[in-house]
Order: C-alpha cells, then sequence, then structure tokens
DNA sequence: AATTGCATGTAAATTGTTACATGATTTT
DNA sequence: AAAATCATGTAACAATTTACATGCAATT
C-alpha cells in the first residue's frame, strides 16, 4: 500500500503535523499523484505509529494530535522508493469506456471523447499553476519533476481525446446489438475471412 | 465499479464466454486499460447472473459456465459509458516517488528514473504489437482508440523519465535527513526569505 | 446565536488481492 | 504416469469509500 509511504513522506517533507492536515495535503499537493480520505488516513497513522515509523508528539489546539516521522520511517521511505518493484496495474475508466465504444452512437462517443478533452484541460490548467513556482529547495525540486510528468501525460491525453473524437467522426452509425443478436455475430464472424 | 461493466462489456464484445476465458481477456487485450484476477471475476459473474445484467446459458466441457450478456446488460453498459460521471482520482506510484524522490541519492533516483523508462518502453512495445492490426469492425476500431491513447501516454511517460533522470544529474548530493533534524528545517525555512 | 472550519474517530460496505482447495481434460 | 492447462470456487485479508457521530474554536 503506498497510503502508508505517501503519510511518512508528507511528515518528512513538510514536518510534524496532524491528520487533518495531512487529509488536506492529499488534496491539495499530492492529490493528481495519489488520494485518500480522512476515514483512512486516521487509522493508518495509528498503525504507522504502532509500527513505530512515525510518532506521536504533542498535543495541539482541540484535541488535535501532532505526529513526526521517525529515522525508522525515512529509512522505510527510501526503502521503498528505490528497493520495491512499483506495483503495475494500470486502471484508465476512460479508456475502459471507449474500449466499449463501438455500443453507443458515434456522434456520443465524440461528445464523450471532447468532454474528456475539456476535462483534462482543467486538470492541466491547475498543474501549470503549480509548475510556475521557482523550486528553490530539493523537495521543491522533486515535486516539480512530478508536476512536469503530470502535464506532459495530461496533454498525451487532450491531444489524444482530440484525435479520436475526430477519428470517430468518421464512424458509421452504430449497429444495434442485442443479446439475442448470435445469429447477427456469427454471420459477420463467418463473412469476415472472404473479406 | 468498473469491474463489472468491463466483464459485461467483454461479452458482449467477444460472445458467450466462461468465466475463466474472462479472466484471461483480462490478462490479455483490457489489461492495459484494467484488470482482474479470477478471484474477483466469478463472485461477480454470479452476482451479474443475479442483477439479469447476464444470463448462465449453458455448460462447456468441464464443468464450464458460459455466460452471455442481456438486454438489460447492453443498455446498461451503454448508460455507463455516456451518463455516469467518470471517477476521478489519479494512482501513480512511480510519480508518488519521485515526489518524495529528493531523500535518495541523486544518482539512485536517476537510476530509478531510467528503469522506468525501460519498463515503459517495454510496455509500449507491447501495445505497438496490439496497434499493427487492420481494425475492419466496429469493436475493433473502438479497441485501436485505446491502443493509441496507450501509446501516447507511454511515450509521454518516456519522454519525461528520461528528460526527469537528465534532470536530477544536475542535482547537488543528497542531505542527510533524519526525524531529529527539527533544528535543520526551522534553519533551513528561516533562511529562505533572505535568499 | 449560528455558521463555518478544525479535528478525530469508527462502523459498515465495497472493492481488490492472495492463498487455499478441488477436480477434469489434454499434452508430454 | 506425470505435468500442464482448463475450470471453478471460497476464505481470509487488505485497501478504500461512505456515512455516521462527536465536539471544540473561530468567525459572522
Amino acid at each position: 500500500m503506498s497510503l502508508r509511504h505517501g503519510l511518512i513522506g508528507l511528515l518528512a517533507r513538510e514536518g510534524p503535523q496532524t491528520g487533518y492536515q495531512l487529509a488536506r495535503a492529499f488534496d491539495r499537493s499530492v492529490n493528481f499523484v495519489w488520494h485518500a480520505r480522512h476515514g483512512q488516513i486516521y487509522p493508518e497513522l495509528a498503525r504507522l505509529a504502532e509500527a513505530g515509523l512515525i510518532r506521536h508528539v504533542e498535543d495541539g489546539p482541540r484535541g488535535a494530535k501532532v505526529y513526526e516521522v521517525t529515522d525508522a520511517g525515512i529509512a522505510e521511505l527510501r526503502r521503498w522508493i528505490l528497493d520495491v518493484p512499483v506495483a503495475v496495474g494500470t486502471r484508465n475508466e476512460t479508456l475502459l469506456r471507449v474500449f466499449f465504444g463501438y455500443l453507443v452512437e458515434p456522434a456520443e462517443l465524440e461528445a464523450f471523447l471532447l468532454s474528456e478533452a475539456a476535462r483534462y484541460r482543467g486538470l492541466l490548467g491547475v498543474l501549470e499553476g503549480f509548475a510556475a513556482g521557482d523550486a528553490t529547495s530539493p523537495s521543491e525540486r522533486a515535486s516539480e519533476l512530478t508536476v512536469h510528468a503530470g502535464i506532459r501525460m495530461l496533454n498525451a491525453q487532450i491531444d489524444w481525446a482530440e484525435w479520436a473524437a475526430n477519428e470517430v467522426r468518421t464512424w458509421p452509425p452504430a449497429q444495434a446489438v442485442s443479446s439475442g443478436d448470435r445469429a447477427g455475430r456469427a454471420r459477420r464472424r463467418a463473412r469476415r475471412p472472404r473479406g
């Protein structure tokens, strides 16, 4: 699970903090890289403290619990960054929909692709705001690298979505597909080798 | 959950199939878009059949259960593609590591970035193999769109990783960071405005 | 005084992974 | 005969989301 390393890392990066602050940090800086809700964060902090990777140090204003990272936590973070194989397994809901997009009218799929392009543009605007900074400290330099990655990937996605919308415009109308259309499928399959 | 729509979609796309075949399909065609193990697929098929979105039709050779999609399933799939807001929430473990990459030696981070670039190149090779097809049928045209998306995103990631590796080469050695270094952090923070 | 924001937690449900368990059929 | 592949399932665990529940502090 990357969440625990995200929490250790944020404590290392931004100093002692409460779970609430970490939850907000997940909504800001690292949100486009990883995200988590407080319902997951609070129990995980307790487990990390139990494991000695972070430490509950003091109490803030209104029952706030401040945590800080331990040396063991930083060592674990370094180990994770370099020595643990990166978990594979892409999950892209937009692409899954497009994969089945031949089932809807081309005009509808085109509209979907353009709406996705617009959504990506919105995200790109946010990231470009992040990139405007100066990046003087080591942690800011590292953050800048991830922002650049996001910008490049979003640009690739925007270009693709607009190209794909254009492609779809040339498609013939969708055939009626129903679960009872086994005969139709068999007909098409048989015809293919001849073409 | 997109898994259930992935299952309905594959049954719609490739005709009646067993859970085993669907599990293999998730390892092949849609793997770079979505993935699932049989431990999740079999129970989900039972639930989908219960909900009337797919139907258990016949029994194959050795206790194999063949499912086919129903009209209700296709209607649900169409609804999901167009009318359900795309779930947000990126999760990119590579970027999370790079975000905290200032904690390891620049040479180590550089090596990590180059190893990621190599991994991306491997995936790109697989996708380019998929793209070599002709794409005559509607479903093949749709699949081709997703393959193109994958190729563009992987190229963006390769370019980024190699650019970032180059950036990191110019970084000064990592400072020793430890949990006890609160004074060091405060010192750096106080110094910044003057610079 | 009421609203907003800070702050923590847990319970329940869902989603996903891993490991265990079983047996049939085909290939070597 | 043994090994590989086909085929299904469940149990246990891990990860994640959503909703519920509470209370303090600052602002309007």
